[in-house]
DNA sequence: GTCCAGGACCTAG
DNA sequence: CTAGGTCATGGA
């Protein structure tokens, strides 16, 4: 039965958290009203809402089968039973604690890895600058979109997009200088070489899934612009290798300062621990460890700012 | 103006 | 194996 909205039903999932967490960069929170995520899945416009029971789900478009959004939220996936096999130590507790509800998503395996191509030494903010300004300008038009008649609500919510994430053959097709457009800088490159051995054939995405984590990563360091920490965010957030550890400044600044908090712990030590230390879902614990440093950070910058201009003010 | 950002890559020691 | 420079761009 086609219709244009569900309910699924979910426990410990909180979307804030869970699509803020740089797993993914084209999703925006409607400002004012009911807390609400507009993004695009596929070819799929969709706004979320969480309500007592679960996740409201409306598109624009009837859809037939939800699969692709239970696919890509992991809403059926039990986020307890993961809990369960973190290591029990002070840090992991600290974050669990401070995550509540933090998923990990599976999104479209060109998808991520163009934009974790696009990901390097920027700001999360940034990032989405850049994938928005790429799927803007080469990207399909999606139905739904503004311009569709069904399209006002969203728009009304000020979703800020209507373009399907750029194929790799249609990037492929691009010049350096129309990626360099979308401020991407020297990672132009690397998405454009990547794009073509995608394009061509050269290098099959879809048969990283049929590997071990160990070969998929080997094949995945290959491409051009794509080193150990880009590749396992791809085997964690597209492939859904919950063993891959991503290791990015905040996540080794959270290792040395939670785990190795005397004297500096050599990179060799670091990448030791992480691969062993975190159980079997280390993805996961990873995942949980960045944000909460993450979100740690933020609110010292708040309390920082709000001390000052208390400080000002009796001045 | 300075520092830094979900790095990769190449070179030298 | 580790250390350092380079690449582009803009937020804080």
């Amino acid at each position: 039965m086609r219709s244009n909205e569900i309910v699924l039903s979910v426990r410990d999932y909180d979307l804030d958290a869970t699509l803020d967490s740089g797993q993914v960069f084209r999703w925006t929170r409607s400002a004012g009203g009911p807390p609400a995520w507009t993004g695009i899945v596929g070819r799929h416009r969709v706004r979320l809402i969480r309500t007592e029971n679960g996740i409201h789900a409306e598109t624009a478009m009837p859809v037939e089968n939800w699969h692709w959004l239970r696919e890509f939220l992991q809403s059926d996936v039990d986020l307890p039973a993961i809990l369960k096999t973190f290591p029990d130590d002070e840090p992991m507790r600290k974050a669990v604690a401070a995550c509540h509800g933090l998923r990990v998503l599976r999104q479209d395996p060109w998808e991520c890895l163009a934009s974790f191509i696009l990901s390097s030494t920027k700001q999360i903010v940034q990032i989405r600058q850049i994938v928005a300004q790429l799927c803007d300008c080469f990207g399909e038009e999606i139905p739904g979109g503004p311009g569709h008649p069904d399209a006002a609500r969203y728009v009304r919510q000020g979703s800020p997009t209507s373009h399907a994430f750029p194929s790799a053959r249609r990037i492929a097709s691009l010049t350096e200088a129309q990626l360099r457009s979308c401020k991407m800088g020297f990672r132009a490159p690397n998405l454009l070489a990547t794009a073509r051995l995608v394009a061509d054939g050269k290098f099959d995405l879809e048969r990283l899934h049929h590997l071990k984590y160990e070969d998929a990563l080997r094949e995945l360091v290959t491409l051009p612009g794509v080193g150990r920490k880009i590749a396992d965010c791809v085997l964690l957030f597209a492939y859904g290798f919950d063993s891959a550890f991503p290791v990015d400044v905040w996540v080794e600044r959270a290792l040395q300062q939670l785990y190795f908090p005397k004297r500096r712990a050599g990179e060799k030590r670091l990448k030791q621990f992480a691969a062993t230390h975190f159980g079997p879902h280390a993805g996961y614990a990873q995942q949980y460890l960045f944000h909460y440093m993450r979100t740690k950070a933020k609110n010292n910058h708040a309390k920082n700012a709000k001390v000052a201009r208390e400080k000002s003010q009796t001045l």
